[in-house]
DNA sequence: TTGTAGGCGTTATCAT
DNA sequence: ATGATAACGCCTACAA
């Protein structure tokens, strides 16, 4: 039979590889992890016995011998809206894949009175090395006291400043929702109205703030009745629509926090026959995949979520493999994207039949 | 200072739990392993040291000894629409976390040459004792031979009859697409197009079966150019929406393989300026989230995604840990979910205007 | 019901 | 440059 030897895997240990090279099992461990001090054809020898047996390292041996798992986790808000988390996985994940490391998830649905005991569960049980705290995680005092006593290092997404030890990455959201309101006052429009984000969520009061300075900064009065509360799902920011499109004065535009909040506008200026943008300008935030999967595609601002994401987590592997303290990464810039969600206010004037038309 | 002991993590062993207590470190392990045959008293002692020290046990000591991570991996099809694996997500999840178990991912891109090393690298390593293939990847042999090589159990979600000792979760799609279609039938239709899934994804060909029974169970001719090819993202709904709205005999309904494309096809719809559901009605399939974010809201078949994943991931477990091998479930029923996307066709007549109107 | 001994597969320490 | 040996923290035998 042709190589016909047992390739059950969990069988092959280093000691089968340091026989087959003849060699010891620290050599082999040498050669595996790429420290130096090993001879060239000592190396080749044992990557070939490795390569013949199929050889892996175990990784739970490893992880008790070394007491590092090489796993690094995501506590994450188990959210109804997945846009801002597939981001955040998938740019965490490149982190992870490229240095070897393995992501193990934690989601928590919000809000949850025992958060900080569900993190404890997942944080002490030594399957983590770090942790990566993607919004709005980052940004519960409770959550980053926890790891912190419990001595696990992590990484944030939160426009909190950071103590000089600690790991934070953040966007400028402020200017680009300052931008994208000033857009709006250029096109005409006066009365803009607002849906704020989560208020859990530190970016919530940035994106506030970016609004209130565009009003400011070009002298259009701001309109207590125009901001509502939303909470950066869809139905919030449907709810939200149809408080603000039933004001006697209703706005020509609306700037929802996020894009899932700017859809539920948007469905409800179809639902109530408003035409978007003719008689309602719509703008979001993140350009998450949903932005341009409505119609008319949705004027935003692209928050690179997996880039910042995949900064956290990497900034964190370095730290927990003792990397240089590298500094923290400047803000990252949102862009806007303009779309066909907005123009200048009554583009067409006169009724609207009922079904958007 | 008050209760100041040393509360760094991973530092308390059973060691120190069972001088704490005063007993054997055999009967800490039997009182935290939930194991029988041991006294109350003596459970109780332990367990409040276990408390006192704020012991957790070490999760890479014991996947070393006892040769159980308690974890799982997901390998899953890293698709830019993520509505089908976020469902996937969550159901594996429940599972997981309802006993206890972990959830390791592993992403992978398709199509990829490298599927089979990929997913070796990450099975081999031991750190996951068995898989969940959401789909497709449950529908590519060569992973599901790679995975039975390795001796790794695994759990799949595939439309495909499971040999004996393996664990298929699936669903009717195949009924579902018939009663969508027939539905569409119902209401008058004749020209009906249908955008395939994915031809590597065992669900497409029973959807299209659906489709093509409930044309000849009704009598309506089978027209080879309106079936066009789709892979389950918008952008190809999209295309494919593009090419059937420019046909002659245009179609005045289309049923597409999944809530994705069907949104792709509602996109283009508007861009022509069609009516929906008043020109051209709409049917996805899977009722995830972005089903009911588009306007109008479309008629879709609600598969029962996070069940079936629920299930492959706890049936995966049970076997993991010997349990009696429970007969596999039924497949699970999809649901046709009727919303605004579909009508009677002309429902008013006449050209529209380029806005959808 | 409880305890003792051995081993799981690796990395770390210290020789050589 | 290489190797013998001791941790790492727990679980599975087997005794008592």
């Amino acid at each position: 039979m042709p190589a016909g030897r047992d390739t059950r895997p969990g069988k092959v240990t280093i000691f089968d590889v340091a026989a087959r090279a003849g060699v010891s099992i620290k050599t082999v461990s040498r050669v595996v992890n790429h420290e130096s001090n090993v001879r060239e054809r000592t190396r080749e020898k044992v990557l070939s016995a490795v390569r013949e047996l199929r050889y892996r390292p175990n990784a739970a041996a490893r992880a008790l011998s070394g007491n590092r798992s090489r796993v690094v986790g995501l506590v994450y808000e188990n959210a109804q809206e997945f846009g801002y988390t597939q981001d955040v996985l998938n740019g965490a994940l490149g982190a992870c894949e490229a240095r070897d490391y393995a992501l193990l998830l934690c989601p928590i649905g919000l809000p949850n009175p025992d958060v900080v005991e569900r993190v404890r569960d997942f944080a002490a049980e030594g399957r983590v090395e770090g942790v990566v705290l993607p919004a709005p995680m980052g940004d519960l005092p409770a959550v980053r006291a926890l790891l912190s006593e419990l001595r696990v290092p992590f990484a944030a997404i939160t426009p909190k400043e950071a103590p000089p030890d600690e790991i934070n990455v953040s966007c400028r959201d402020r200017d680009a929702t300052f931008a994208l309101t000033e857009y709006l006052i250029e096109l005409g429009h006066r009365a803009i109205g607002f849906v704020a984000g989560h208020p859990d969520h530190g970016a919530s009061a940035e994106r506030y703030g970016g609004y209130r300075d565009a009003l400011a900064h070009h002298g259009v009065p701001f309109v207590r009745d125009l901001v509502r509360q939303g909470y950066f799902d869809f139905e919030s920011g449907q709810a939200a629509a149809r408080t603000l499109l039933g004001l006697p004065a209703a706005p020509t535009a609306i700037v929802a926090s996020n894009d899932d909040m700017a859809a539920g506008v948007l469905f409800e200026a179809r639902e109530r026959g408003l035409g978007v943008p003719d008689d309602l300008s719509i703008a979001g935030f993140d350009d998450t995949r949903i932005a341009s999967r409505v119609w008319p595609r949705l004027t935003t601002a692209r928050q690179p979520i997996a880039r910042m994401a995949e900064t956290a987590a990497r900034l964190l592997i370095e730290r927990l493999n003792g990397g240089t303290a590298e500094s923290l990464p400047k803000p990252f810039e949102c862009e806007p994207v303009i779309r066909e969600s907005t123009a200048p206010p009554g583009s067409r004037r006169g009724p609207r039949d009922p079904e958007g038309c």
